[in-house]
DNA sequence: GTAGATGCAAAACGTTTGCAACCTA
DNA sequence: TAGGTTGCAAACGTTTTGCATCTAC
């Protein structure tokens, strides 16, 4: 799980300027171990920085994207999600309400190196959506 | 893989009219075994009826989607993808150009059962993508 | 002081909706 | 002939862009 202070360090390094509305939005991303939409992000920066406007937000989660500090998760029928950079994982999707969970379990080289094998192209990665209802949604 | 009889014969079980654009979509869809786009069908459409509306793209894909004769790839970066319905499969996505190839794997069924024993999810499907570079944009 | 960042407004993009005209069964 | 379908235009929601102002270094 990265620190915050490697993340201002990237930044520093970068010659990227670290002004308050990163150093809440990395605030906000390092501290919940969740799973946010540009929206959802916005209104809580919106809480302490009632003047920040979206397009920030759009530039700075991108921003972060490119460094490597932030993961853009991207799955089927909805917005896309972004989380704190961590070791790699999978996800559960809830197809009601969107509510996303991380699968921790050993990344499927094989399978990879399967489809390499029987196609003509250079494979990079991989990845693999869980679709279904959680609890809450369930007992509706 | 599905039939043109066979998608036919499920629009008139549903009183769905079988109007010129539908029945040149499904020739579209069931002759290529490949992955479009809205934009693409809707060229490809427009080159036999020039008066086709994207609008009826729109109408007609969604239909068959729900009538289960086509099948939605949604995938990251880039927009959704419509393939003639076959047998489960993954797919392999070039992360330049888009294009999209089939893969053929047993469905990792077991890594489903692990990911609702440790969830509190029902999960009811899942989904891998492999990304990479095709064998044309690996030469550029 | 200055290059980089912000925030507003407008544009862009893919998709959906409302509705009058049309056509399949 | 009547209800399903089309196709146009407008609306929609998310994301990007242009640009003047501001600010972190």
């Amino acid at each position: 799980m990265l620190s915050i202070e490697n993340a201002v360090q990237t930044l520093k390094e970068k010659n990227i300027r670290l002004t308050p509305q990163r150093h809440e939005l990395i605030n906000i991303l390092s501290k919940g171990n969740k799973h946010w939409t540009v929206e959802e992000l916005y209104q809580l920066l919106n809480e302490s920085m009632p003047s920040v406007s979206i397009t920030t937000v759009y530039n700075n989660i991108n921003l972060f994207c490119e460094l490597g500090l932030v993961k853009e998760i991207q799955f089927g029928e909805a917005l896309s999600k972004y989380e704190w950079k961590k070791e790699d994982h999978y996800h559960i999707v809830c197809s009601e309400c969107g509510e996303m969970v991380d699968v921790w379990y050993p990344a499927l080289k094989e399978v990879e190196v399967f489809a390499q094998s029987i196609s003509k192209f250079d494979i990079s990665s991989h990845n693999l959506q869980f679709y279904g209802t959680c609890s809450n949604c369930e007992q509706k």
